[in-house]
RNA sequence: GGCGCCGUGGCGGAGUGGUUACGCAGCGGUCUGCAAAACCGUGUACACCGGUUCAAAUCCGGUCGGUGCCUCCA
């Protein structure tokens, strides 16, 4: 397969290290509150890679990162649970929001039992035994409130900036603190944070000293990624909001002193959600969570079928117009898919070879750097083939075809679509009845009382056909 | 200021030198007892100016507009 790598800024071949299982890690959630659309967009772009590096072929490692424990996890969980212990109130706020996260990762589509969740905090001495080799190697130093990594003496044996092609800072030594940098350009940043009063802190021996206090949020990444996938992994995502500094300081980290030089062999970013024409962020309040969606009548998966609609690299813009849109085309799908509960299967091979053909070409459209725009379009091809007339349906080639969607999109066709039930059926069998018998005005009451339960009838040439609303 | 990205029909969104993208919405029609369904048909789109070319939405230059990162951020 292809896909496009931040590092080189080109479409790339892609193989894994060892040929054979892909080892993907993906920036996940800091689990302080409900994730915004913009947020689970990336994480549909990197569901979606996932799928097209099995669909390529590969095994595939997936590691997902849980960040519960940083500023705002702190700040969010003393204030709720004032009465608790700082680390009892951190771990009651983070886990109930980590529970949130994955129910919202299944709602849109996103296969988690694919991924492997890791916790921040449950891999404090992976960080610290990273930060004790970086003070060893003299690329990190420790400080009044800290330890800060030393960009200069980085920079002495490495590249720094080979993402974003940042500005270093012209002074040594400058640093803020909690993982800042002056306006205008990189600078040192925090590795560890020293406790203050109130935050929950854990004890770290550098030197025969103890500085209790917690990792910064850079070295969480560096320290997961590298313990559950090894180094160099093959592809790290996230937004590309993280390119700089996160990911630049990941790869300083990682690769700093007497580690390999090869941190992760591609990065993959995905443009963001945007609101208005702007930027979706939680502190430009312009933002929409998962829950708002629903309230508003929308199905989770139309959400993820409005992000396939558009490339991952093109930034794309939410109106509920857009999502009704998506809507629209999901339900038409859905009505495709429901064809099977109800019409008579025709062994039509002329149907099962064009779908194969779209398969096809689908599948290729997906493994180049996961075109889904042109794969819905084949999609939709194909659907209007297995669909097209009611009498004439090759079940075969229809289930292969929502096989393919489920299996490589994660729509959920299968699922989202069970035959009708023993109360509905009856009334769609009285309905006939009436029907038959010229009974119209009996007829129309009983497609009203369907209609009630969002199910939607209507007269082909062979008999009635019903699809969920 | 530094480093980027983008401007396509009503709304989204592909395309990247010459051929209908596609979806949703709209409009016209067919079918139907009727129908919100289905089916058929339907859009002289590519920010502006200049250049290259037989040919540009597509390449080059410029202009205008929007937007992202450079604090935390998917």
């Amino acid at each position: 397969m292809k896909i496009h790598n931040t590092l080189t800024k080109e479409v790339e071949h892609f193989t894994p290290i060892d040929s054979q299982t892909a080892k993907i890690y993906s920036c996940g959630p800091t689990v302080y509150d409900h994730a915004h659309i913009g947020n689970l967009s990336a994480y549909v772009f990197a569901d979606m890679l996932r799928r097209a590096v099995r669909l390529s072929g590969f095994e595939t490692l997936h590691v997902m990162n849980f960040t519960d424990v940083d500023d705002k996890t702190i700040r969010d969980s003393r204030a709720k649970f004032p009465d608790l212990t700082p680390m009892d109130a951190l771990a009651k706020l983070t886990r109930h929001f980590e529970e949130v996260f994955v129910h919202e990762m299944r709602e849109i589509g996103n296969d988690v039992d694919a991924l492997r969740f890791v916790r921040a905090t449950e891999s404090i001495d992976d960080m610290q035994n990273l930060i004790r080799n970086l003070i060893a190697n003299d690329v990190a130093y420790v400080a009044d409130d800290g330890v800060y990594f030393d960009i200069a003496a980085y920079r002495k044996t490495r590249k720094y900036g080979q993402l974003s092609k940042i500005e270093i800072a012209k002074s040594t030594k400058s640093r803020i603190d909690n993982d800042e940098y002056d306006k205008d350009s990189a600078q040192d940043f925090a590795l560890w944070k020293k406790q203050k009063d109130g935050e929950p802190a854990w004890d770290f021996a550098v030197k025969g000293e103890n500085l209790r206090g917690r990792p910064g949020w850079h070295i969480e990444c560096s320290a997961m990624s590298v313990r559950n996938l090894d180094q160099p992994f093959d592809i790290h995502t996230g937004g590309i909001d993280l390119i700089f500094p996160h990911h630049e300081n990941e790869i300083a980290q990682s690769t700093a002193g007497n580690q390999p030089e090869i941190f992760a062999k591609v990065f993959a970013h995905n443009e963001h959600l945007l609101v208005d024409g702007a930027k979706m962020a939680k502190s430009k309040k312009n933002f929409y969570t998962l829950p708002d969606l629903i309230e508003h009548g929308f199905d989770p998966l139309d959400f993820r079928m409005l992000i396939l609609q558009s490339h991952y690299r093109s930034a794309t813009n939410f109106s509920w117009g857009n999502l009704t849109a998506a809507k629209n085309r999901r339900a038409n799908w859905r009505a495709a898919a429901e064809l099977r509960h109800q019409t008579s299967n025709i062994d039509d091979d002329g149907q099962m070879e064009i779908v194969n053909n779209l398969i096809d070409k689908a599948s290729r459209a997906l493994e180049n750097d996961l075109d889904t725009p042109r794969t819905l379009m084949l999609i939709d091809q194909a659907i209007d083939v297995v669909s097209q007339n009611p009498a004439n349906v090759n079940h075969f080639a229809l289930d292969v075809l929502i096989k393919f969607i489920d299996e490589n999109l994660g729509l959920s066709l299968a699922e989202t679509t069970p035959g009708l039930m023993g109360a509905e059926l009856d009334l769609l069998t009285e309905r006939r009845v009436a029907r038959d018998a010229k009974n119209f005005a009996k007829s129309d009451e009983i497609r009203d009382k369907l209609l009630a339960k969002n199910i939607l009838v209507r007269d082909a040439a062979t008999g009635q056909i019903w699809s969920r609303k």
